[in-house]
RNA sequence: GCCGCGUUGGUCAAUCGGUUAAGACGCAUCCCUUUCACGGAUGAAUGACGGGUUCGAUUCCCGUACGCGGUACCA
């Protein structure tokens, strides 16, 4: 991150700002300073543990019995400070206030502050936990709008009360709590691990743990279109009431309501996710795919020299792939021959009079005057007439030929596409494999 | 346990009190295509349960069940 209008935006190099807050929450007693070790929460939680309550809080009920500038003297817990004694900051929550607030898509929601532990603001190290820096950084940041995952609502009473008791409370943003993307089979929200687990990225790209330098595939590299994935995730938790399902970034942002947004998590579909790629890819133009896929092709290896070529190319073979790198796939043999032609499909019922005609398709080839894919088809079909065999017998072999398997475009297209002189050779490399 | 938020086919979902309860993904069958796809047609499959309110509840209210989230000096 570089400059920008509320700068700087790394935490560490806003720490100061945090601490001054954090004190002035103190000084006005909305916050203290607490002293107990790991240890000794530790040993709070295991001695107030009991079946009703599995988990003990730090909070009005028990704090007087820790360590803490509310429990000690002052003169105590002053020379704990002097003295260099690691503290924390905690909230001091009200005993028994309910704090009502307007969340964007849950309307009214409220909660207990009694419910609620006396939350660390500023952890032993002088950083803040994730509760005061968002208040203080929404703040000083103007920030409008808050939109976060669900999980959040139940530490929002906390932040609505940051906000009024450093006196902010008439630039609080406006509250979201967006639903959560579930696991596509048993329970809980989406993880890395799920899609390692499952066979699916989670991150829009690669990335790699700085700390365990664990690997996870993005979407982006596993072949996506950063506009089908922007679409895919839109339609998850939203949709415009229509039916309509594919968008672009601004006809999204253009219907886009937060009243339509859901209140319910959605679990991930992997299945529909692939669809969504596969139909942007079906409606992008080949001048917009060829960055993405020169790429691709150049990583498996495909050498691709002529750009209009390579559009041709993607147009004929765009509505059969749904990740990008099925490109490579669907249309390497547009870019060499294949290396070894797999005729076997073609064998059982090849016969001589079939290899006469491939003999003789050779020379008829190279005479024809234009090389499209309906005089290449004439040729080949009034040669097959002469010959008296059915047409439909000759195209499986034709292709085989020409592609290598069973797959691809109509094959007089291939044939058109593909150099006169390819095409001969390539007629002639699969006899030798049948021979 | 407690607090909060949810609950329409396998999945994503429309419906804002009256419908034969849309549509999409996936699945199945068929058509097109003597390849693979695209495309087209058809089909199977849904309102968690129990009470209310109402002439009438998927829709509003209350319970129950279930699910999710939270309950950290993590975010």
């Amino acid at each position: 991150f570089k400059g920008g209008p509320h700068a700087p935006y790394r935490q560490s190099e806003r720490k100061e700002n945090y601490r001054q807050y954090a004190e002035k929450l103190v000084a006005d007693g909305h916050a203290y300073f607490a002293f107990d070790t790991p240890e000794e929460l530790e040993e709070m939680r295991t001695r107030y543990k009991t079946a009703e309550n599995p988990s003990p809080q730090y909070d009005h009920r028990l704090r007087m019995q820790m360590r803490n500038s509310l429990s000690l003297p002052e003169s105590e817990w002053r020379a704990l400070i002097e003295n260099g004694t690691p503290y924390v900051i905690r909230i001091r929550m009200p005993e028994n206030e309910t704090i009502r607030f307007t969340d964007m898509i849950r309307g009214e929601v409220s909660f207990s502050t009694s419910m609620s532990d006396d939350k660390v603001l500023l952890k032993k190290d002088g950083m803040p936990t994730y509760h005061l820096a968002v208040v203080v950084d929404d703040y000083l940041m103007k920030i409008t709008h808050a939109f976060r995952g669900e999980e959040w609502l139940p530490s929002a009473p906390v932040h609505l009360l940051l906000w009024r008791y450093l006196g902010w409370e008439n630039d609080m943003p406006q509250w979201a709590h967006l639903p959560l993307i579930l696991k596509p089979d048993g329970n809980g929200k989406l993880s890395k691990r799920d899609g390692e687990r499952l066979g699916f990225p989670v991150f829009a790209m690669n990335w790699t743990d700085p700390r365990t330098n664990e690997f996870t595939q993005g979407f982006r590299e596993r072949g996506f279109l950063p506009e089908a994935f922007v679409n895919m995730l839109a339609m998850l938790g939203w949709n415009d009431g229509t039916g309509k399902e594919v968008f672009t970034m601004e006809e999204l942002i253009a219907a886009f309501d937060m009243s339509r947004v859901h209140k319910g998590g959605a679990k991930f579909d992997f299945e529909k996710a692939k669809w969504f790629n596969h139909e942007w890819i079906k409606q992008s133009t080949a001048t917009r795919l060829l960055p993405d896929l020169k790429k691709i092709w150049e990583a498996a290896g495909i050498s691709v020299n002529d750009d209009r070529y390579a559009e041709r190319v993607i147009d004929m073979v765009k509505e059969r792939c749904t990740l990008l790198t099925d490109f490579v796939d669907q249309s390497r043999f547009f870019f060499e021959a294949p290396a070894a032609p797999d005729m076997e499909p073609a064998r059982g019922k090849w016969s001589e009079a079939k290899t006469a005609f491939f003999n003789e398709l050779q020379p008829a080839l190279r005479e024809l005057g234009e090389w499209t894919s309906a005089s290449i088809e004439t040729c080949f079909k009034e040669l097959a007439a002469a010959r008296g065999i059915k047409v439909g017998e000759l195209q499986l072999p034709f292709r085989l030929m020409l592609v290598g398997g069973k797959f691809g475009p109509a094959v007089f297209d291939i044939a058109a596409t593909i150099d006169r002189e390819d095409c001969i050779n390539r007629i002639i490399k699969g006899l030798k494999s049948l021979a």
